[in-house]
DNA sequence: GACGGGGCTGCACGCCGGTATAGGATGCTC
DNA sequence: GAGCATCCTATACCGGCGTGCAGCCCCGTC
């Protein structure tokens, strides 16, 4: 990670802001408090709201940056081959954030964008693509945008069954030769998927 | 859903559970009060407490219960085919209930079950596989068993993102044909897996 | 019919945590 | 150097929620 070295990074507003993002991806919102996340950042409580109001406005000040760093991201990876598809280390304390933002309700935008992107993927991959998939591009993209973030957001569950800590350099080969792996093999043959199909009516 | 029909499922210790299992799944735990779950199951505050002690062993009896649900769901879906692979219409109001349970620290018991019986899947699947899989079957059970469950846990995202409610028997169909389209086609082309592993060295 | 126990209620306590406010320090502008 | 905005602290408030407890009702038992 390392995030970027805006000039604003070291001030106390950034500084309340890292720690709340750590905070809230460790504990989730409700039982980070804003007194902890002052205390992290080495200031008072009243700062904390004297720079951002309320802890909902903290939270969403905290979406904001975290959809700027994912955007940021995203561009740096885009020349690269799909070996980074699945941001889970990259993202560093992010992941921890994104993960609850994600399941905590919010964060909308952020899927939906992960979804749009996946759709034009998906549209130029479909190219070269002799039978027609009688699914919507949207339903499709939505589905794959998930499962590529299911990592992020299970993450710990997912560490625990690899037995490995996907955070160090040999977790986090491990998880991309899985994901390479399982990417690169469909789940269903074409006659279980028939079936499945055929099952549906 | 439509809880199976155990005797003690008509007292209000079932009410209360069956309660706490709808608030928890909605709000998560830490928004779900002891005082909303009893008024929703029509008994006083004591009374829960009564029965469960505190609200840690509230949840702890839900956990058993959903368990106990999910096991017995598996069973009923052993014999068919694997259309109903992805327990997400099926667990009715479990359903948000396991999200919450997945993402929120607890639950690891019953992700670690999903793991193994994905495991047992995948070296049956593998019997009739020409290319040896070089990642061990754990990681892989791991990552498939977190894609499985990735619809479950980001639910309102899917939902969405596919411009359908799920929860509705169109919708529910829609998933199941997306996921059979996902599902049986591989991400990765051979090449493009090949230039991703190599990428990685 | 007394008696004991489990199901159930209502209330009060105490803490925790978000919110609010008064005020001090620092630095910039005219 | 006076005025003022910005950054920052300390402290008080107060509502919500988990917890503890005293006691009532009802039913089975001897």
């Amino acid at each position: 990670m390392t995030t970027v070295q805006d000039p604003e990074d070291l001030t106390a507003r950034a500084r309340i802001r890292d720690a709340a993002i750590r905070h809230i991806g460790e504990h989730g919102f409700e039982r980070a408090t804003i007194r902890d996340i002052a205390e992290s950042a080495g200031v008072s409580l009243g700062l904390v709201r004297h720079h951002f109001g309320s802890k909902q406005a903290l939270r969403e000040a905290c979406d904001e940056h975290l959809m700027k760093t994912v955007r940021r991201l995203n561009a740096e990876a885009a020349g690269r081959p799909p070996a980074g598809f699945n941001p889970v280390t990259a993202l560093g304390p992010y992941r921890a954030y994104l993960a609850r933002a994600l399941t905590e309700g919010w964060a909308a935008p952020l899927f939906d964008e992960m979804t749009r992107l996946g759709e034009r993927w998906l549209a130029a991959a479909d190219q070269d693509r002799a039978d027609p998939p009688d699914v919507p591009p949207r339903a499709r993209a939505a589905v794959m945008a998930a499962m590529a973030l299911s990592v992020t957001v299970l993450y710990p569950h997912v560490c625990r069954g690899m037995g490995a800590d996907l955070s160090t350099p040999e977790g986090e080969r491990l998880l991309m030769r899985t994901l390479i792996e399982v990417y690169s093999q469909p789940v269903l043959g074409p006659e279980a998927a028939a079936e499945a199909r055929a099952w549906l009516g």
